[in-house]
DNA sequence: ATGAGAAATGGAAACGCTTTCACATTAAAT
DNA sequence: ATTTAATGTGAAAGCGTTTCCATTTCTCAT
């Protein structure tokens, strides 16, 4: 009386499975997962009765003998974002190609909601997990690291966890590329909207910036910076002061896409043409970059690639820690790419 | 010997806990659950155990014993479409509030992939799955059905597969929201691109589009329609045509986001006004259409509410089932939104 | 006191699978 | 023909929980 009277038939066991091909259940595993011997004969029979009985292997038995699960947990910011989505798809391929599934979780930037994310992911038992953390929630990560959680870090990481496998862009490469850009098309007055330097995402942003400018001989004009004080701060103020100084930049570097946004909206007031007046350049590939009229070039975060590269990683590490090898953590800088479209030009000779 | 040597420590069990505590592990559980009896003292130990050992209970052992899991399955195209990404968005929100957990799925719409996608939902149990079909796969989606798993599908369905409970967007409603707003800004004269009529979706767009046109006593004209023949088919010679019509529409009518997009495109080289050239709307809230200048009036469906709406519906199916009731499938339909923006005016008097 | 029912606890079976171990068979090698 | 090794098979012991059942210990009315 304990089967549940509702619902459809009760599942079928490896066990029916066994009796229906008349073998032990020993048997009927080994042919299931094909470790072991087994005759040709009976392989044959037992495959027939998993085929007739439409028999599916419970993975929670399953894991639970074997102690390992081929959950992966995935935990960003949302799906929303273009640019979360791009990186989330990126794992979701490999995570297929190389037989595992994902769990994903969503946690808005929200320290609380990371933290039960976490403790649903340790109780899940998952084998490994791909994280944009929050930067906060240190106890928790290393709660999950020592119950032997495999985890890949990607852009950010966790200040005071001992080190873990990060993927990152090279951001400082990336505002080098896109300075060099214009320097080389002769701009020497560029503007800089970036966000909040606290972030060391835009620290080296900014250091781009202006390194690319000191190598080119041009001194860094303070007048033309401006770093945002949060992350959640309009950019619209910053941008009218840049454009209304009375040597107005002949360019302006937008170091992600929502100080790009607003800019472009600002600019559309000014009446100013792109690029003919002023050139533009997004460090990241925002819808509204390609949609723009004209297109914008920007600095690409390859985010599908580093989605690729983190399963992948992720999936060797895991392999590694079956045979009992211990590989030291990694740290994979991978550099943007300068997609070049149709808002920088030269700069009109000064009137 | 059998422990493995690598690794962290074995996990702590819930009979260490029950050890620690110096009590059985019947009682351990019982006070972990919550349900039963158990002295405040026992429970107090008990609970110092646990969080003493920094025990976790294993999701998998104790779904083998209670026979279900929180696993929902999200299958859908990809994540990089924003309109999958608010759905994702909205589902996950609601799922991680009911207490469950998301596998997500990228079938890239191909009936291989989403084949193996719902093999493995099976074998974890998943408890229950909310999906954009492709539209094949009869067999797989009823088997699954069979095996128990609650199912709903989002704006698509599976033929032949009996009833199942389904979450869709009112096309007709929306389109002919779209057209009432551009006739009672008053056109005659639009134009239609539509998508493929094959697709229930699209069919149900253009008889949105026929109705109004016809409520308001204007005779459609067939000129004025372009239904494209496939889904990946380019759209623009078919905004070509329309706009080199001796007499252009006066308002065009998109009814899908890419659709849109070569639209936008196309328009740019004919150096149109929008909106005072020609009107445009667009079925379905694309990036482009509030980045675009002037953004552009759109009918948007409400996804994040959709998601939000489809794990609520899993939700109390799954709470039905296993209180033995059975509810009757439903087919929820929302109505589409439209969004008022910048693309749309009355038409110039003829010249 | 005493017996009845409630409250607290532990033993043990069950969930569906894998894997070790031992035994039986068969084939190969002397 | 006999030893040796390679094959094929089944019994049984887990894996970490929950839950049923039985037992013991309290509480109170009587």
């Amino acid at each position: 009386m304990r089967r549940k009277e509702l619902g459809p038939d009760k599942h079928v066991t490896i066990k029916d499975v066994a009796e229906a091909a008349g073998v032990s259940l020993a048997t009927a595993s080994r042919v299931l997962s094909g470790r072991g011997y087994a005759s040709e004969s009976t392989r044959e029979r037992v495959n027939n009765a998993i085929r007739e009985l439409n028999f599916r292997p419970n993975e929670m038995a399953r894991m639970l003998t074997s102690q390992h699960t081929d959950s992966i947990g995935l935990v960003l910011k949302n799906l929303v974002d273009p640019y979360y989505g791009h990186l989330a798809n990126g794992v979701l391929d490999r995570v297929h190609q190389l037989g595992y599934h994902v769990i994903v979780c969503a946690t808005d930037e929200n320290e609380q909601l990371e933290r039960e994310h976490i403790e649903m992911l340790m109780r899940q038992r998952a084998a490994g997990i791909i994280a944009v953390p929050t930067g906060s929630n240190q106890e928790s990560w290393q709660e999950l690291i020592n119950m032997g959680v495999k985890t890949v870090f990607i852009d950010r990481q966790v200040s005071g966890l001992g080190d873990v496998d990060t993927i990152q862009v090279d951001n400082v490469r990336g505002a080098h590329k896109a300075m060099s850009y214009l320097i080389s098309l002769g701009h020497s007055r560029i503007g800089i909207i970036n966000g909040p330097v606290y972030s060391q995402q835009y620290a080296d942003r900014l250091k781009g910036y202006l390194d690319a400018l000191t190598e080119a001989g041009i001194k860094p004009d303070q007048e033309l910076q401006e770093n945002l004080s949060s992350k959640s701060e309009d950019s619209t103020q910053a941008i009218n002061r840049l454009l209304s100084l009375p040597k107005r930049p002949t360019a302006l570097f937008m170091t992600n896409s929502s100080i790009a946004n607003s800019a472009i909206f600002t600019l559309r007031e000014y009446h100013l043409q792109i690029p003919d007046d002023i050139s533009l350049i997004i460090f990241d590939d925002a819808p509204l970059a390609q949609i723009n009229n004209p297109p914008i070039t920007v600095v690409a975060q390859p985010m599908a690639a580093i989605g690729h590269l983190a399963m992948e990683q992720l999936d060797r590490i895991l392999k590694q820690s079956e045979q009992q090898i211990q590989q030291p953590v990694q740290r994979i800088i991978i550099s943007p790419e300068l997609i070049i479209r149709s808002s920088c030009s030269s700069p009109k000779i000064k009137r």
